[in-house]
DNA sequence: AGTTGTGTTGAAGA
DNA sequence: ATCTTCAACACAAC
């Protein structure tokens, strides 16, 4: 599921592969999924260059010079495909693999490359909005800080634990209006890492369980924006590659397993509707 | 072969 | 207000 490292990783692949490029036409077999509606986002983007590529949360932004912005959501299993011109079939990954398959929107380019996007169960969006009204869309003017904000000091993350102080530190944090970036993936390794239960009040949580959440939250996602993201069973970067961070999983997914810190056995949980992985050893209660 | 689990987000319901 | 459930969708595993 792309969250913050997986969208990161797509974003500094962009800015590699399309910024300069010119849009000469798109394609889409499942025109719902665009908005404002198809023939607006092909008038709004067909003809312009790319200037440069942002991430908002877990949205892309794509910035054109017409004063326009793409912004697209992957949602669970989405990602894009970049496909070069002289792309040979033999010479990656990118259509072994069934999940690179389910392409349903693609953007073409003036050089013949083209930016694909593969989305099986069809929940991810893109959007053309003018550039200034990115920040005003709901999705992202709700978002709270970027959990890799330089800005968002221990102090800063604090207060905002005390604005939540009567959640579960496990439903909150992936609460993207309260900080943006974190999923369900994320969740477990991070609460790991920092050796608190998900069920923990905010308001239980001493200054010094609150400091080590803070510091997993950077560590896990960072390492993991250096690992170019965790791959299940689903995401891949714009060559239709895995990333590296699955191996580094610590809790995630493995329940039954031993801890690899205590060799306690790893659980689950469902909170908020989805599972939690953790350790009984090493997140008491 | 029908049911369930998978997960993000927002909307609807309580 | 705040929490829970559901819907959007497709597919694998049971």
């Amino acid at each position: 599921m792309p969250e913050l490292p997986e969208v990161q990783t797509i974003v500094n692949d962009l800015e590699k592969k399309v910024v300069g490029l010119t849009i000469v036409d798109v394609w889409s077999d499942y025109k719902q999924a665009v908005r404002p509606n198809f023939s607006k986002f092909k008038k709004g983007i067909v003809g312009q260059k790319i200037i440069s590529t942002d991430r908002k949360g877990k949205h892309l932004v794509i910035h054109l010079d017409n004063n326009h912005s793409i912004v697209i959501h992957l949602k669970m299993i989405g990602h894009l495909l970049f496909k070069p011109k002289k792309f040979s079939s033999r010479s990656t990954e990118f259509f072994d693999e069934k999940i690179n398959g389910y392409i349903h929107h693609i953007i073409y380019f003036k050089n013949g490359d083209s930016l694909a996007m593969s989305d099986m169960r069809k929940f991810g969006w893109l959007a053309v909005v003018k550039t200034f009204e990115v920040e005003e869309m709901k999705e992202i003017s709700q978002l709270g800080i970027d959990a890799l904000s330089v800005d968002l000091s221990f102090k800063k993350f604090d207060e905002l634990l005390e604005k939540r102080k009567n959640g579960k530190i496990g439903i909150v944090i992936l609460d993207q209006k309260w900080v943006a970036g974190i999923g369900n993936i994320y969740r477990s390794e991070i609460l790991f890492e920092a050796g608190i239960n998900s069920e923990r009040l905010i308001k239980s949580l001493n200054n010094d369980e609150r400091k080590k959440l803070y510091q997993a939250m950077r560590k896990v996602l960072k390492k993991s924006v250096r690992m170019r993201g965790t791959s299940t069973v689903d995401y891949r970067d714009t060559a239709g590659k895995k990333g590296n961070f699955q191996n580094f999983l610590k809790v995630y997914g493995r329940e039954g397993e031993q801890c690899p810190n205590c060799q306690g056995r790893i659980e689950r949980l469902k909170l908020s509707q989805r599972s939690v992985f953790w350790c009984q050893g090493c997140q008491k209660n």
